[in-house]
DNA sequence: TCCATTTTGTTCCCACGTTCACAAACTCCT
DNA sequence: AGGAGTTTGTGAACGTGGGAACAAAATGGA
């Protein structure tokens, strides 16, 4: 075995494996609401619903944090993935279309619990701005680069309509915005260098549409799992 | 080549293809609004976000709907994806827990444009049910089965705080739903045969302040894109 | 101490997904 | 008709990810 310190910056985790960290993360914040204090990697695999031999591997790439015999300790573990993801500091985020969705997501508890600071709404709809949200006052969408400079944003979420999308893209970047969320049903382009995650909800319901179709035409069932159980 | 027909059930779409078809179908809508009738794969490919070989390799599991040296049929293409989705065809949805995300989600338009139809709104929560929620009836939770056989209900979505999430979960499959979208932070275990896809945004945010720490410590920027632009 | 038991960390192998590169097939122009 | 130009569909190479299996390392009891 290779022991990597961690403060070992070529060490490289594949993104499979980062995609699934914060599920880890969730599980173990859930055994320890439970009192448990060490768990086997069975444990931790059957709370985050993988198979045991892929956490293992996950964790690996991390370094070596538990005792063999014995299994993890919970708060131990925790604290390391927390660390290797991030959530041990405080990001400041900024959303910018206060719809429906907007509403919701400035509003979502889930995200201030895990280090991330909704410090602005913003929205371009005149009728909007001055609006409180989840306590927060909606500010015009040209208020970006002032807020952006003083709270040092790195994160953007954008909540616009599909047509608004690659502008407000556009301006995040310019503004020095390196990492945006995207809820807008639209393919944003961004230079080397910017992360761009996508959620589409009517596309997460045409995936389970196109199973459900080959299940009642009774198509062979072997596949049928919709591969994100 | 095997030209295969559109009937022919042994054909298997591999999961990578079927979830960036509602792109494809999206970017050919855009194509057909701006009265574009005939588009090339490097056409489609940049519309959709994608490198034009995996484009063709993915079109090529539908069958062989272009024509070389031309391109394909915007209108004709569009119909054979949402054929092979199943976007042509009507899906009734239940949305059960009707907090911030609920109500987005039940005055989302993407949903009802893409042939999914909101049948009802569904709370545990005395005080919410009777309320109108974009034009629906919130009813109490316990008409889950009532209203499932009524429509004919495959797909349900799951809104709820994240304790709830297994029991709604394990109601919805004992009544005969078989497709479930699930917004609460929690792992859901369903049997076999039932297809469960999950949304989780502060996943999304955790990844992204993965890489945005890796950017700040001066990591190797060559892997900087998070693997979803 | 020594052996049985448990559980991790890692190696090996297979399946899936992506990309390159090119033959096949179509259009257009002369 | 025939050749130049264009674009699709696909075979082959490559890289990533998943899972079984096992050696290494810890515990506990005799």
């Amino acid at each position: 075995m290779t022991t990597r310190s961690s403060t070992d910056a070529t060490r490289v985790i594949p993104e499979a494996t980062v995609a699934r960290l914060p599920v880890y993360l969730r599980a173990l914040t859930a055994l320890a609401d439970s009192g448990i204090r060490t768990c086997s990697s069975e444990d931790l695999a059957t709370a985050a619903g993988v198979n045991s031999a892929k956490l293992r591997k996950d964790l690996s790439y991390l370094g070596s944090y538990g005792t063999r015999g014995v299994g993890y300790d919970v708060d131990y573990l925790r604290y390391q993935i927390a660390r290797e993801i991030g959530v041990t500091q405080d990001w400041p985020v900024v959303i910018v279309g206060i719809g429906n969705l907007g509403h919701a997501l400035a509003n979502y508890s889930g995200f201030r619990s895990r280090g991330f600071r909704v410090v602005a709404l913003l929205d371009a709809d005149p009728a909007l701005v001055g609006q409180t949200v989840a306590g927060v006052v909606v500010r015009p969408f040209d208020d970006l680069e002032e807020i952006v400079r003083e709270h040092d944003v790195a994160i953007g979420v954008i909540a616009t309509p599909a047509f608004a999308a690659q502008d407000v893209a556009d301006r995040m970047v310019a503004i020095g915005i390196t990492s945006i969320l995207n809820f807008a049903p639209a393919v944003v382009a961004v230079p080397e260098g910017v992360d761009v995650r996508k959620v589409d909800l009517s596309i997460e319901l045409q995936i389970l549409a196109y199973h459900e179709q080959r299940k009642a035409n009774g198509a062979d069932p072997t596949n049928a799992d919709g591969g994100a159980a």
